[in-house]
DNA sequence: CCGCTGATAATCT
DNA sequence: GATTATCAGCGGA
């Protein structure tokens, strides 16, 4: 696989911008990986971030070069992997979910025996599946084991509220591949029409998102 | 398909 | 002492 490495300068621009663009994009680690379906962004001026009331020992990595990796642990068990991004500091993307393409049967000895659309579906199970740990935490990503190419097309993107947090709710900072069957968990009004969920205010659906029965 | 609950420990107040 | 950028398992529709 010829590899067309992503351009640091990629990342150096604001972090809603960057989740969007990264949709397609492709992440191995060790050749395993796949195509990044769903991203979130958080930056300094907002309060469901880490980097909201300043630098502290876990988010240091948030506040280091553009470019590398800020991995933390979630609720004491699971690893959660964000690309530091951004033109002020305290800016990231955390990686959401994969379709998983390669070194598949690697992700299922880590995983467990399981069904292709859970091996990346979630923040935690993705790192799983790559087997990220702390100690890829402030990592560069344009160095092995990391690799990253920008996506090939433009996939119809859908976006809306982020996932598990309770301030900053509002914020439509979740972009999702909006066709792709390996999200973490559908966007709202996609799945359920009859649900009295509309849109939220400032969120978009691309036109070829639009679609379900 | 969808929603609820317990587990579990680092981090910060 | 409270909160947490989650997950697997279970039960109900």
């Amino acid at each position: 696989m010829a590899s067309t490495r992503l351009p640091r300068s990629y990342l150096q621009r604001p972090a809603e911008i960057v989740a969007r663009e990264l949709i397609g994009a492709s992440l191995l680690v060790d050749g395993v990986g796949g195509l990044i379906v769903e991203i979130e962004a958080y930056d300094r001026t907002d309060p469901a971030s880490h980097s909201f009331r300043g630098p502290t020992p876990r988010n240091a990595a948030m506040f280091g070069p553009v470019g590398h990796a800020y991995v933390y642990r979630s609720y004491g068990v699971h690893w959660c992997l964000n690309f530091v991004c951004g033109v002020e500091p305290g800016g990231a993307v955390l990686i959401r979910a994969l379709e998983p393409r390669w070194g598949l049967e690697i992700m299922r000895e880590r995983r467990g025996l399981e069904a292709e659309t859970l091996l990346c579906a979630g923040p935690g199970r993705l790192t799983q599946a790559l087997g990220i740990t702390g100690e890829h935490n402030s990592l560069a990503l344009h160095a092995a084991p990391f690799e990253l190419r920008p996506a090939s097309e433009s996939p119809p993107v859908i976006v809306g509220p982020r996932i598990g947090i309770t301030r900053g709710a509002e914020t439509p900072w979740r972009f999702g591949w909006a066709e792709s069957r390996y999200l973490s968990r559908p966007f709202r009004w996609e799945t359920s029409a009859h649900k009295k969920s509309e849109p939220p205010e400032g969120a978009s659906v691309h036109p070829l998102a639009a679609r379900q029965a």
